[in-house]
DNA sequence: TTCTTTGCAAATGCTTTGCACCCAG
DNA sequence: CTGGGTGCAAAGCATTTGCAAAGAA
């Protein structure tokens, strides 16, 4: 599957998601989710905001924020908060569901998978009775000082 | 083990912290720690600058915040930050370890135990040659329709 | 045309900072 | 005494809101 590809998908997951919610499919919001999935990693509002600018694209702080959350409503993005007061998001589909290691001394972030999450999931869905619809989990931690082995 | 006991254990451990890093032992510095731990679960500052206002203790914000530093670093509370920009915060000695299920539609806040957070914790140690400090692990959904059977 | 969406700027609200005074060591 | 700590108020900064103008349906 080509990125050209993907990124047809994802615009039109966003496109049928304003439709059924009675959204304007405005060629800012479009314009929003094509810079967001040129991410590779995570990014800030401010971030993205210089990066529209870049390419001479004039949007708004407002507009920005407003379609990051119609965004997140239909899970193609999602939002992080570090610990830091300053939100981090990432492109959400088709990217394989991960989570984070965050080294405290570096800031460096580490991705990961582990399946037992979805067992963990499972087991609160069962005992508490409710629909998980997604989850977050961060390790905080640093290198360790002796080198591997 | 009485709370009073606790309260004494935990007073003493944030004690030694001070004294091993160089800070001075302020009557404000306890009295904080002490309203602290008389909360059940989560508070935020300015739920804490009311309270201690209530019992008649003139405190500022910033030492508030300040102290709040201390007494993370020294692993006495726990930082949570539930999606919203509202930093969250609660006792954490003597505890039990827990993680968070939230409810985004009534905004509920649940508590569980999950021991294989431990071996995934293990595994990422190893893997990334990490050494984990702590972690925060969300899961985010609503109460199920249907009753439990 | 109608009414949502946008851009801009002002406002909000949590957190941090500057500074003079205070007090623990 | 001395330098770190405190209260207060001002400043910072990410995010939200108000409003007139723009443009999607």
């Amino acid at each position: 599957m080509s990125n050209t590809e993907l990124k047809g998908t994802v615009k039109d997951i966003f496109s049928a998601y304003l439709e059924q919610n009675g959204h304007r499919k405005t060629p800012e919001r479009f314009a929003i989710l094509a810079e967001i999935y040129d991410y590779e990693g995570h990014f800030d509002v401010e971030s993205l905001y210089v990066k529209m600018k870049n390419h001479n694209y004039r949007v708004s702080r407002a507009t920005l924020y407003n379609t990051i959350d119609l965004l997140i409503a239909c899970n193609l993005v999602r939002k992080h908060q570090f610990g830091k007061n300053l939100a981090q998001f990432e492109k959400s589909h088709s990217s394989k569901q991960h989570d984070h290691v965050i080294l405290t001394d570096s800031g460096e972030v580490i991705e990961f998978c582990d399946p037992r999450i979805q067992q963990i999931k499972a087991t609160i869905e069962e005992l508490f009775n409710v629909d998980i619809n997604h989850h977050s989990l961060y390790f905080y931690g640093t290198k360790k000082a002796t080198p591997k082995k």
